[in-house]
DNA sequence: GGGTTGATGTGCAAATCCGCACAGAGCAAT
DNA sequence: ATTGCTCTGTGCGGATTTGCACATCAACCC
């Protein structure tokens, strides 16, 4: 069945009763409204009103389109009403990306979202891989540093988070602590084993240590840590983690170029929303608490 | 919800992820595609889906879109294969219509029509009025004597239903039987009571008899025969009611002029559906087995 | 890395569709 | 009976839609 509009128009004929009054309802002249009908009919092969000048009765066919059209009116309205509806609420499924290593940090953002917005399912998507948002993966992304982006998208300014140079106490007693730069000979460090990776601590560790170093390096962000923890060398830790466990000791004191700036990126479509909106404000709100602990 | 095309459209590029795709399937240029749902987008004011150079991958409003459409099209392709199916095959609804005289004629036909057609659901209908066919009021109508038709109907004739001139054996003992017209005067005859009737064999007796003759008239057939066998007066019944009834006296012999030719009717957009034709055929083939008891 | 494939997007001409005007016909009421 | 109103039906001019050609871009394969 091709030509769902003229279904349409046979359906007000039929519910009318009139050419007139359907070409009024529909807003299109009743010529057109005739001759939608006569096409339907010729197609069908069935006649599915009996012309008279008094207007059109459906036949048996007629009314059965015109009981199936009914519903699908209905079905469209609400529909319509459902799309229209929900640009406006926050509702529906919300799929917020990010790095690994600020998941600790989003999760908390997610919960409260989630008690704010009841209505709102949230998919929280991290992976190695960068999620593309004009393929419609994600509505939200946190990325770390200042990457190329899509042009499509619309990128914003998060905060900056802060990585300090740690080890753990069992180190420190072992190895000793190194004042400045001047005294790492001899110490032994942590790093990401990544050949290209953007975070500008892990640049300034490589570019500053010889790899020879390095006596542990991993792919993940959480191996590290662990490594680290478990005094296997210095490395880099993100401020707000090393904070909670008591049993680390900063290096050296932290420097800006150490910072790497969380940007918030998302689809131009998208951007405008109520809900990614509202996620949006609420994210930034939450990211004021963060200083403390950065 | 207007202009459902459009949403048949956005349906299919949902459906296949592609707006090359879903315009071989419809079978438009692509670009018509695109100009559709840029136009159904911006009536709705939200994004269906999102645009890149691999295809569109829809929204969550399109995903809603897309499973409501999906059931439309479903429902709507039931439509068709039952509209286009019921044209060939004998089921639904059949209304028939007639002169309430031949009533105990049909009823047989019909049953005989239903045990051969069971899914077929019969109305008859009799009723003072004609009912009009280019109103969709019936399917087939069985009518007497050669009245003006509809331009769009098309009239075929069935049978002669006999009429005789009767009286009751208790009229006979009473007032005598006359052998011929010349010995009509001074009996006593029942008649119909409408000015205007279409019937031969009344006119007949209304231009034979002196109106003072008319000791009974009425305007329901019921009522006069119930006259006639009552001894009220002489009077037209149908043969083959009058057989059925030993007590009656056939007064004058069956003449020509006084059968009344019985036709059917049906309208020419219906006449040409399997549903009606395989009526006519039983009909006809049914009035076969009348002429023993005319 | 370059060619190829298959996708989206746009200017322009053609075809289709729509609206207007008018004719025809039926019903109702005066 | 006649007038008026409403509804269907059709030819024609115009406007919207469509199709075509081409540009562009991303992904894939050799």
């Amino acid at each position: 069945m091709e030509n769902w509009d003229e279904i349409r128009t046979a359906f007000q004929v039929a519910r009318l009763g009139t050419v007139s009054g359907a070409a009024e309802v529909l807003g299109v002249h009743h010529a057109t409204v005739i001759r939608h009908i006569d096409a339907l009919e010729k197609r069908l092969g069935v006649k599915l009103f009996q012309r008279h000048a008094r207007g059109y009765t459906p036949t048996e066919p007629g009314r059965d389109l015109l009981s199936v059209a009914q519903t699908t009116e209905e079905q469209f309205a609400h529909l319509v009403s459902r799309i229209k509806g929900q640009g406006e609420t926050v509702s529906g499924e919300l799929v917020v990306t990010s790095i690994a290593g600020v998941s600790d940090l989003l999760i908390p953002v997610i919960t409260s979202f989630q008690e704010k917005y009841p209505d709102v399912r949230v998919r929280f998507l991290t992976d190695m891989r960068v999620f593309r948002l004009d393929y419609g993966e994600a509505h939200v992304a946190i990325r770390a540093g200042a990457g190329p982006e899509e042009p499509d998208n619309v990128v914003q300014p998060l905060t900056r988070i802060n990585a300090g140079l740690y080890a753990s106490r069992s180190y420190v007693e072992r190895f000793g602590r190194p004042a400045s730069e001047a005294e790492f000979d001899g110490h032994r460090f942590v790093c990401t084993d990544a050949e290209v990776t953007r975070a500008p601590f892990h640049r300034w560790l490589r570019a500053t240590v010889h790899p020879d170093q390095i006596a542990f390096a991993a792919t993940e962000a959480p191996a590290m840590e662990l490594a680290i923890r478990n005094g296997i060398g210095i490395g880099f830790m993100m401020v707000f983690r090393a904070a909670e466990d008591p049993n680390l000791v900063e290096i050296l004191p932290s420097r800006p170029d150490w910072d790497s700036p969380l940007r918030i990126v998302t689809h131009v479509d998208l951007h405008r929303t109520k809900k990614v909106q509202a996620f949006l404000t609420h994210l930034k709100e939450s990211a004021k608490d963060w200083k403390s602990c950065t």
